[in-house]
DNA sequence: CTTGGAATGTCAACAATGCTGACGTAAAAA
DNA sequence: TTTTTACGTCAGCATTGTTGACATTCCAAG
């Protein structure tokens, strides 16, 4: 539970510590990206075919303009992909039932598979970071990022957490 | 399934908690990136002409090699991106005076000014996340992302940390 | 019921930024 | 001195963003 700051409302920070907060950024999210790269790379994908799965395995049977708003790319740039997962058996596209103009997504046997995978290696780096510092700080962790999030995002980060419930 | 205990060195972690740390890293770069990005377009540039400033500013005549290593990135890429700095007189590149193989960077007046436009509205948004939460948090914070890079850039992070001293 | 507009997804072409390979010049090693 | 290594630059390719054009489907106005 994150106690919004008790003592000083106002914390006072330098410019040298808000910089660094920026580099741990940076320097952080390649990490975060490396293993899962590693992976991907083997099979010819990228960081895009990750994400796609990912939203996927997260909400199988979501059409293609609801995996657009998560992702935050155009659908012409979704769109390659996942016509490349399809072709390789990874992705089910489902023409809808009631709108025959959406697509519904799923995984496949094997693209659960490489989801599987691809999770586990990024989440045993999270679960050694989050082993290391406490629980404490893993809460603060996740309270800084969602206030760094753009509102939709928030929602959207929120709505997928009550999905899984 | 076994339930280790909550002892407090010991934490439990859910995959489902694991899986929410990895959107919310997710979520939290795309806001982290999204300002000045909409700074750079104006401009005609990208995040990697962000990155190269930054460094840059921070370690005012460094080498194209040190960037790099920085940057984690080929010296390919770097170059092309370095290139239109100098071309448009944001950066300067000095041949060395001891080993004249190397080539020592600077921010210009117009470079820094640019740097300073692109750190202050990212500066702004970790300011409004860490305020919002409180200073606990965003130790914890830092801490998780310090845990998630790689050793080569915790060295980095931590080198660039000393050299503002 | 028909028709025109909005929504959804696909195809094509372009831009930014990764990458590898080839190469010139300077320094270091043999 | 000659060969090897290091540093930086140029050329070309792959991934993944972008905008534009378009076919299909749905829905609402008439």
């Amino acid at each position: 539970m994150i106690r919004p700051s008790r003592v000083e409302n106002r914390l006072y920070l330098t410019d040298e510590q808000l910089r660094q907060g920026i580099e741990a950024m940076f320097f952080a999210y390649r990490g975060f990206t490396a293993d899962p790269d590693r992976l991907l790379e083997d099979q010819g994908y990228g960081r895009a075919h990750h994400r796609a799965l990912h939203f996927i395995g997260r909400v199988p049977g979501t059409t293609v303009n609801n995996l657009l708003m998560i992702l935050g790319v155009t659908k012409q740039s979704l769109n390659r992909v996942l016509r490349s997962l399809q072709n390789d058996e990874l992705v089910i596209s489902k023409v809808g039932a009631k709108d025959k103009r959406e697509r519904h997504l799923t995984l496949t046997d094997k693209g659960i598979q490489l989801e599987k995978a691809l999770n586990h290696v990024q989440s045993e780096r999270m679960r050694a970071a989050y082993r290391a510092v406490g629980s404490e700080a893993v809460e603060g962790f996740r309270a800084v990022l969602e206030h760094m999030m753009d509102a939709e995002m928030q929602k959207i980060y929120h709505d997928l957490k009550e999905q899984t419930k």
